[in-house]
DNA sequence: TTATAATATGCAATCGATTGCGCATAAAAT
DNA sequence: ATTTTATGCGCAATCGATTGCATATTATAA
C-alpha cells in the first residue's frame, strides 16, 4: 500500500516538461499557459501529489512554522492563548510548534534553542519564572527572527509584547469593592520581581488612595499564591487585631484557598468578607458563592500575538518597531463580592 | 548584528576539510580521527554553529516532528496528554506540532494534510466528535507513518491506541458508593454513540448487579454531561417518587450542576446523596464539597501514545503490530461521596 | 520584411546536511 | 618484504522545490 510520494518531477515526466515548470505551474505564475496549468493540476491530483514544505522551507528560508514557548500548557490561560494564536496563525497557513519550559531557565533555553534549530520563522514566548538572564532571547531577536513575548515580557529586550493591563484590573477589582462598601481591603500579592503582581499591587493602592482609604500595611501578605498560600495568608489575615472586610487576591487559587478558610470559619461572603481573584480560571465558575474575578483575555491575547508576527514578518523586519499592545482586563462579577 | 548562520561548510572552509568530514566529526563517527572532532568542535562553537534541521530532514526524510491533533487545546484533559506526549517526545529530540480541530470533521481533514505536508514523522490523535468516515487517518497509515489514537479511538482502524478503562472505572465508582451504603443509584450518561459512555454505562450496570442491587431504568438520564444537564438531569431525579441516594455523573461537569442544585434545596451531600463524577477536572478540588471522581490519567495516556511511536518508529514501521493500551483509572475519593 | 516585444518553457544552481564509494596512507599480519 | 587490514578523509550525488537567467517560439510593430 505504501506508495512512494510524487514530486514535481514525476509530475514534469508524465508530461514532458521540467520540473520549474511544473512548480511555476502549481504556484500559478502568470509565464505559464492556462493549458500547462490545467495539465500539470491534473497530473498532480492523479499521482496525490503532497508539496513537500521541507525542502521549499530550505530552498526558501522559511518554514512556515511558529515556535511558541509556554511554561505549562497544561494551564487553562496558556492553552488557551494557544489556542487563540493557532486560530490566527492558521489563515496564513502557519503551523505552530508548542514547546514548554515547566517554569525552568535552562529548559528555555534548551528549547529556544531546539526552535532555532528547527528554523522556525518566529518565536511566541512567555519566559519561565526563573528566567533573570535574557541572553538566549536576545539571540533570537538578533537573527533577526521576529520574537514577540506575552503575559510576561521585559522591557530591557525591546520586542513586541502583549500584556494585559494589570494594574487597571487591579484598580478596577478594588473599585468595584470599595462601591460595594468595603473599607478594609486586604491584598493577597506575589513575587516583588514579577511585573504583573507589582502592577497589581499599584492598582490596589491607586485604587484606594483615590477613594481615600487610607493605605494598610498589614492588610497585604505576599506568597506565591496557591491554594495552601491563599489559606496562610487568610488565616493570618483572620488573626489581625482588626479583621479585613474584604480580599483581593492577585491570582483565583489564592482567593479559593481564602474562600475554603472563610467557610470553614462560617464566616459568611461577601456579607462579612468579599473575595475577588484575579485570572478567571473555569473552576471560579464552579465554587460556592461564585467567585469575582478578572478576565485575561488569553485568546485575544494569543489572536494579538500572531498578529503583530505576521505584521512584523510582512514588514520584511527592516522597518518594524516593536510594540507593546496593552489589552483591557475584563472585571467579572459574581456572588463573591456582591453585596448589593 | 545579523549574522549569516554558519554551515558545515564554513567551518570546513577554516579547517581545510570537507563538509563531509564535518559532517561526520560532528556526529561522532568512528571513522574520524579525535583530533579532527575536537577542531571542527572548536571552530562549530566559534562560529557559533548551529545544525540546520530542515536540511537534515529534507535528506534523510525525518523531520524529528510528531503531529498532534487534539479537538481543543485549552481543555485540562486534552492539554496534559499534550504534556505527558511532550515530555517523553523531547527526550527522544522530538518535537511536537499541535492541531486542533475544533471537533470539526472537515477542520480535522485538513490538518492531516497540513501535517503530512509538513512532513512529519507520526501523528498522535483524538478525533472528533463528529468523523465518521476516518479515510484521512487511513492515508496516514497507508503512507506507513505511524499513527497512534488516544481516548477516542477506532476499531476499523487497526492502528495502535491508548484509551483508559471507562468501565472499571465506573464498575469501580459504584462499588465505592455501594460501600458507602448506598442503594438506589442514579447514572448520568452520555451519547450512545460514543463508546466511552456506553462503557462507563455497562460498568455501572455489572457492578450494580454483581451486588445484587436491580437495575432501574427511571435511574438513568441520558443528556450532553454540561453542567445546565447536570442541573436539569439531578432536578428531574429529585422529582421522583423514590429520590435516590447517590449519583455517579459520566460527567465532571453533570456532576457540579448536580451539585448545585442539591445544594439549592439544602439536600446534604454525601448523607442525602452522594455524589461522584468523571474527569478528575481541575475545579472537582475546589468545590463545596471536593467531589470524588475519576481520573483519566491524563498525562500517563500521553507517555504511553508518545512511547508507542518511538517503538514503532524503531521498529522501523516493518514488524510493528498495532496495540491497543488500556490505562487503569484512578478513583479519588473525596467528600462528595465518604459517608463514613 | 525585419526588428522588437511578449509569451512559454528549459537549464542549472541553490538551500545544508548526509552518505556510499573510493583512495590514499599507515599499521598489522604473514 | 609483501599482503591484509584498519584508519582517515574526500568526491559527488541526493533529498524536492525554487528561481535568475537564458532560449525558443510566436505575435506585434515598424
Amino acid at each position: 500500500m505504501r506508495r512512494e510520494r510524487a514530486t514535481i518531477h514525476d509530475i514534469a515526466k508524465k508530461l514532458n516538461i521540467t520540473a520549474s515548470t511544473v512548480s511555476r505551474a502549481l504556484k500559478n505564475h502568470p509565464r505559464i499557459s492556462e493549458e500547462t496549468k490545467k495539465a500539470v493540476l491534473k497530473v498532480a491530483e492523479k499521482l496525490n501529489y503532497q508539496p513537500n514544505h521541507i525542502a521549499a522551507a530550505l530552498r526558501n528560508g522559511k518554514s512556515k512554522i511558529i515556535g511558541i514557548i509556554v511554561p505549562t500548557a497544561d494551564r487553562s490561560f496558556f492553552s488557551s492563548v494557544v489556542r487563540g494564536i493557532e486560530e490566527i496563525a492558521n489563515t496564513a497557513q502557519y503551523n505552530v510548534m508548542i514547546c514548554q519550559s515547566y517554569d525552568n531557565y535552562e529548559k528555555e533555553v534548551a528549547t529556544v534553542e531546539a526552535l532555532l534549530n528547527a528554523r522556525v520563522d518566529g518565536i511566541i514566548a512567555s519566559y519561565a519564572k526563573g528566567t533573570e538572564d535574557f541572553e538566549h532571547f536576545l539571540k533570537v531577536k538578533n537573527k533577526g527572527i521576529p520574537l514577540i513575548m506575552f503575559d510576561r515580557s521585559n522591557e530591557e529586550l525591546e520586542v513586541s509584547s502583549v500584556i494585559i493591563d494589570d494594574y487597571q484590573g487591579a484598580y478596577n477589582a478594588v473599585k468595584h469593592l470599595i462601591n460595594q462598601g468595603c473599607k478594609r481591603i486586604a491584598h493577597f500579592t506575589g513575587i516583588k520581581k514579577i511585573s504583573i503582581y507589582r502592577e497589581r499591587f499599584r492598582g490596589y493602592r491607586e485604587a484606594l488612595q483615590d477613594h481615600g482609604i487610607a493605605y494598610d500595611e498589614s492588610l497585604v501578605v505576599g506568597s506565591n499564591l496557591q491554594l495552601d498560600d491563599g489559606r496562610e495568608s487568610m488565616i493570618k489575615l483572620l488573626s489581625l487585631p482588626e479583621r479585613p472586610d474584604a480580599v483581593f487576591s492577585a491570582s483565583d487559587y489564592g482567593a479559593m484557598g481564602a474562600m475554603q478558610v472563610l467557610k470553614e470559619r462560617n464566616i459568611r461572603i461577601p456579607q462579612d468578607i468579599a473575595l475577588v481573584g484575579f485570572g478567571n480560571e473555569p473552576f471560579t465558575w464552579f465554587s460556592e458563592p461564585q467567585l469575582t474575578t478578572i478576565d485575561q483575555r488569553s485568546k485575544q491575547m494569543g489572536n494579538a500575538t500572531a498578529e503583530i508576527f505576521l505584521e512584523q514578518i510582512g514588514a520584511g523586519n527592516k522597518t518594524f518597531v516593536p510594540k507593546k499592545t496593552v489589552l483591557k482586563p475584563e472585571l467579572i462579577i459574581r456572588k463573591s463580592s456582591q453585596r448589593k
